[in-house]
DNA sequence: CTGAAAGCGCTAACAG
DNA sequence: CTGTTAGCGCTTTCAG
C-alpha cells in the first residue's frame, strides 16, 4: 500500500475536541458510550466530525488501547489464490463467516504463500492484528502453523492437524466414513481398489505412494481416509498391500484426471477408484469418460466431501457438513477458551451418498473386455 | 472474542530490553532492521524472546506507530456467507489475493451482513484496520459503501458502482457483451426473448420487472446487461418493450429455476432465456430439463460469467476474466493513488462462448408442439 | 454529564 | 552499532 495519501489523518479525536473546546473523553464517549453525554452535544460532535472528514476513532489506536482487533485470523491449507478455488474450503469459510459476522468479527485471511521461508511465514503471522486464529486443514509441519502457535492467542483447529493440546478441534471421522465407502464397494463385488489422494506431504511428490511415504504423512485427514480403506479391505479378507495409492500435489480436476490415469496404469486390474476428495473424483470421472471407460460399468469412482457439483453429477461420495464445521469452529473460538485442561474434540456426523458412479463389479466383465 | 486469555501480554519489547539491559530500540531493530545490530546480539535477543514467549512486536502497537495495517478491506456484494457460495466472486478474490499475497497484505473481509442498520454498517467499516479498500460489485446505495467512502483511504472499485470520481474502476463492457449474446440468439432466429436477472435493488422484489423498477436500478451491471439486450433487439427491428424481464433477489440455482419458470409463465412465447449470470442459467437449465423442455430444441438458454461448472455444462455464455479483474484491482490499489485528476477506468475484454444451450429457433416448432 | 491524567506497545529520528 | 527522546491516537479510571 502506498504510504502516501495519509499525510496527516486530517482529524483526530483530540482535534475535534479542541475545535469544540471540550475534552477528548467526551468526544470518545460520543462514539463509544452515547449514553454518557447529552444527545445534542453528541449531535454537535458528530456534525463537526463529519465536516472535518473524521470517520470515528482510529481503529489501530483503539485496538492498541482496548487490546482487541475485531478480526480473527484464518490460516488455510493453501495459498489464498488456490483456496478460493476449493469448494469445500469455501463452504467452510461460509459457515465460519456466519459465526464471525454475528459477532461482528471480520475475517483476516493470512497470505500464506508456499514460497515464503520460515522466517517470512512467522513475520506474516506475527504481524496479523487478530484476536484469535482459525486453522483449517493444514499439515502438522506447516511453518505458518508454528508461527500461529507462538502467538499464544485463542485458537481452534478444523480437521488437521490433530493433537494440538491447547486447541479445540472440529472434524469428522475420516477413517470411518471412508471405510463405509469402501465397504459399499466391496459389497458390490470390487476387490481390486485404487486410491487417489491429495498430497501427503508439503513437498510435491506426484506418483504412486510407497510405504515410507504413507508412514511419513503429515496430513492426518488423507492418512485416515486411506487407513479406512485398508481397514475395510482387511475386514473383507483382502490384502491391504494390494492397494494402489496415487498421490497428487495440486487439488484440481486436472490432477484428478492424470492421477486416475496413473492409478489405472499402475494397476490395470483396478475396478474401483476411490478419490479422497470430490474435486479429484470429478477429474477422474472426466478422464474415464474421455478414455472411453464406462462409469460405473467398467470403473466405479467415489469422491469425498459432498460439494455441489459432485452431488449434481451423481458421484457416490461422503457428505461432510462443511458449513457446520465452519460455524462450530467459529463458535468455539468466540467462546472463552476451555480451561477444562484438555481441549475438546468435536466430531461431526457424515453421510454416505450412493450415486451413479458406483456399480456392481461383474467378474465376467473382465474377460468380456 | 473472549477478552480473557490476554491478561498481560506476557512480554513486551520493553521487558525483553530490560531483561537484557539494553534499549528498546535495539530490540526493535532485532526484528525490523537486522542489519542494525550484531548478529550475536540479535541471536541473544531472539533467544530471550523465544524463552519468554514473545512473538515479536505487537501488531496493533506497530500499526499505530507506522500507520500501516498490513491488510486491505474487502467489501463484497453480499453477506460473507453468501459470497462464499458465488463462484464468480471467489474467482475475483482469488485474483485479488494474488496481488495482495505478493505485497504481503492480508485480506480483511468486512462482515457486511444485510441486517445491520446504517449506523452499525458504518461502525463495522470505520473500525476496520486496513490500508485501503476494495469494493466488489455493490449497489450504488450500499450503506457499507458510504462508510468506506468516509474513511478516505485508497479505494478501488470492481464492476460497480460506477462514477465514484475518487476511485479507479476495473470492469468489463457489460452492455456490449450482453448485446453480443443477444445478437447470437437473434441470428439463430429468436425474436421472443426473456431475461432473468439478479436483484435490481437492495430490496427483495422477486418477479416481473416493470419500467419503474428498471429505471430505479442501483445495480449498474444488471442494468447494462439488460440494456445490451434491448439494444440488440432494437437494432434487429424488434420492439424492446416485448422483452420480459424477471428479477430474483437470491443469486442461487434454485432462484434460477423458479425465475425461469416465472419468465415462461409470464410470456409463454419466449424461445430464448437470457440469464445475467451462469449461476442463474444453471438453475434455469435444471428447471427446463425437469419441466421436460428440450434445450436448445425448445428453449435456448444463455448465461454470463464463464464459471467452471457452466463451461463444463456447455452453457452458451460470456466469459469474463474474473481472476484478472481481481489481480488488476489489487494492483491498482497497491499502486499509488492516481493524482491525475480523474480516476482510471480499466475495461477488460470478454469472450463470447457458444455452447450447446443455444440453437436455431425453428418457426415451425412452435406449431409442432 | 465532563475533564485531567496516565499510559497501551511500539518506532523514528537523532546523537553518540 | 546502541541509546535517548517523543510521541502515534485512543480509552479509561477517577474526581469533580
Amino acid at each position: 500500500m502506498p504510504r502516501s495519501r495519509q499525510p496527516r489523518p486530517q482529524a483526530t479525536l483530540a482535534s475535534i475536541a479542541a475545535e469544540l473546546k471540550i475534552s477528548r473523553t467526551t468526544v470518545s464517549n460520543a462514539y463509544n458510550r452515547p449514553d454518557q453525554l447529552s444527545a445534542e452535544l453528541r449531535e454537535q460532535i458528530l456534525e463537526v466530525a463529519k465536516r472535518r472528514g473524521y470517520a470515528g476513532p482510529d481503529p489501530m489506536a483503539r485496538s492498541l488501547r482496548t487490546r482487541r482487533a475485531g478480526a480473527v485470523g484464518v490460516l488455510l491449507t493453501e495459498a489464498l489464490s488456490y483456496s478460493f478455488r476449493d469448494p469445500a474450503a469455501m463452504s467452510f469459510l461460509s459457515g465460519l463467516s456466519e459465526s464471525c459476522e454475528a459477532a461482528g468479527e471480520g475475517l483476516l485471511l493470512i497470505p500464506a504463500g508456499p514460497d515464503r521461508d520460515e522466517e517470512e511465514a512467522a513475520q506474516v503471522v506475527h504481524g496479523a492484528a487478530v484476536d484469535g486464529f482459525v486453522v483449517y486443514s493444514v499439515p502438522s509441519d506447516d511453518p505458518y502453523l508454528a508461527a500461529v502457535l507462538e502467538r499464544n492467542l485463542p485458537l481452534v483447529v478444523c480437521d488437521q492437524p490433530r493433537g494440538i493440546a491447547s486447541a479445540p478441534l472440529v472434524g469428522i471421522d475420516d477413517r470411518g466414513a471412508m471405510r463405509g465407502l469402501a465397504e459399499h464397494l466391496i459389497g458390490l463385488g470390487h476387490h481390486r481398489i485404487g486410491v487417489l489422494c491429495m498430497r501427503l506431504g508439503r513437498d510435491r511428490r506426484d506418483g504412486v505412494v510407497d510405504t515410507a511415504r504413507f508412514e511419513s504423512d503429515r496430513f492426518h485427514v488423507q492418512h485416515e481416509r486411506i487407513l479406512g480403506v485398508q481397514e475395510a479391505l482387511r475386514t473383507a479378507g483382502i490384502d491391504p498391500a494390494s492397494l494402489t495409492v496415487v498421490e497428487r500435489y495440486a487439488h484440481t480436476a486436472e490432477d484428478g484426471a492424470s492421477g486416475a490415469a496413473q492409478a489405472l496404469a499402475a494397476d490395470p486390474a483396478i475396478t474401483a477408484l476411490m478419490c479422497t476428495t470430490d474435486v479429484l473424483a470429478l477429474g477422474a470421472l472426466a478422464w474415464a469418460r474421455s478414455a472411453g471407460l464406462e462409469v460405473p460399468g467398467q470403473l466405479s469412482i467415489t469422491g469425498f466431501d459432498g460439494i455441489g457439483e459432485a452431488l449434481r453429477e451423481g458421484v457416490t461420495t461422503v457428505r461432510q457438513p462443511q458449513e457446520e464445521k465452519g460455524r462450530r469452529t467459529g463458535a468455539l473460538l468466540m467462546a472463552a477458551p476451555s480451561h477444562s485442561g484438555v481441549a475438546t474434540v468435536e466430531t461431526l456426523p457424515t453421510e454416505l451418498l450412493i450415486g451413479q458412479t458406483t456399480g456392481v463389479h461383474d467378474e465376467t466383465s473382465i474377460y468380456a473386455e
